[in-house]
DNA sequence: GCAATTTGACCTCG
DNA sequence: CGAGGTCAAATTGC
């Protein structure tokens, strides 16, 4: 409460830093591919620091996610899901109390008589498969998951994977609970590397990220943010895709939410403050990144909360994007508080 | 032989 | 009562 003054001091800092990484941004897009990478490697260091400012002032960070280490049932492939606290996340009370927090997660082309677990990109997380059920009205049967380390710690988060009906190649996936475990395996952990955001308006117009982080070696810096997000990944891709068109961004770095917000800030799809899709209106996903700019944004987004599960349905509608750009959060734990907005 | 996955049965909620 | 979610025996893979 005191701490205001501290606070408009880092949003100050971020909206400069982000502004910056604006200016990259758009200058970069004047570049050629060559040149744009170098760019975006200047982006990315204003995001490292927006990493470390939203890190500052993060206070209620908890465990981080964690690594890479793909394990058996849950993801073989690559990588995505993991912190639901990023991304096109839809945080949904779905039967009895229970929250879940859904992202669309871009998997890997469908191989034909490849099972969909083969397919959807490991969120660094160790999970088991147990049970498959086909959905009524969907295509493809959804797949359920349990940490692995239910049972030595009593780890309670699940997973579900499901294929998209529309695009095969899109998972959405569900979790649910927290990871209470402590999976710090290797080094590379992974967040969600993948995330999709539909943005199914007026042009069918998808908006992917990509993280890659495979390869990475990770490294150095491993910023703490909210409760499920580490960072690591050196580099995504992000492309949209509208009616044929196709554009991609690599390099940007710094998957970490908060960076996100930082480079894109402004920007075609992105609206300033916020990932954000541009003009939506009444789609069906949220498309909103962690905000460099609310102050507990990036911090405090505990969807932690186990105390209590939390009952209320949390998401956050497209149209709260116009608002995005005061995302400051009211409720410092959590970062998607736009009840009933999203319907 | 152990651990993970598969899959039909069973359970729970709306 | 039906759809979604979980259990657990059987199966498969390492």
């Amino acid at each position: 409460m005191e701490d205001e003054n501290k606070t408009m001091g880092m949003n100050r800092l971020l909206t400069i830093l982000s502004e910056g990484a604006d200016e990259m941004r758009r200058l970069s897009s004047h570049l050629n591919e060559q040149l744009r990478a170098d760019a975006m490697n200047v982006q990315s260091r204003f995001s490292q620091a927006i990493d470390i400012v939203n890190s500052m002032e993060a206070t209620g960070m908890h465990q981080m996610p964690s690594q890479g280490h793909t394990t058996a049932s849950g993801s073989p492939g690559g990588s995505f899901s993991g912190s639901p606290s990023e991304g096109s996340e839809r945080i949904v009370k779905k039967r009895k109390g229970t929250v879940k927090r859904t992202i669309n997660v871009q998997g890997t082309v469908p191989d034909d008589g490849q099972p969909d677990t083969a397919l959807v990109p490991d969120d660094g997380f160790s999970w088991r498969k147990y049970g498959q059920k086909s959905i009524l009205n969907a295509k493809h049967p959804r797949s359920y998951y349990r940490c692995t380390f239910q049972k030595n710690q009593n780890c309670e988060a699940l997973k579900q994977v499901q294929r998209s009906d529309e695009d095969p190649t899109i998972f959405v996936v569900t979790y649910q609970g927290e990871h209470t475990c402590t999976q710090h395996v290797g080094k590379t952990q992974s967040l969600e590397h993948q995330l999709l955001i539909p943005m199914q308006n007026e042009s069918d117009e998808h908006v992917m990220i990509n993280f890659n982080n495979s390869n990475n070696p990770i490294g150095t810096h491993e910023s703490v943010h909210d409760d499920q997000s580490k960072i690591v990944s050196p580099s995504f891709s992000i492309s949209s895709t509208q009616a044929g068109l196709r554009s991609e961004i690599y390099n940007v770095f710094s998957p970490s939410s908060t960076s996100f917000g930082g480079a894109f800030s402004s920007g075609g799809a992105f609206s300033s403050g916020g990932f954000v899709s541009s003009g939506a209106s009444d789609s069906n996903y949220l498309s909103v990144f962690q905000s460099p700019f609310g102050a507990d944004f990036g911090g405090g987004s505990s969807f932690h909360g186990s105390e209590s599960e939390l009952n209320d349905v949390i998401s956050v509608p497209h149209s709260s994007i116009s608002a995005a750009n005061d995302f400051t959060v009211e409720q410092p734990n959590f970062p998607f508080d736009s009840p009933d907005l999203f319907k």
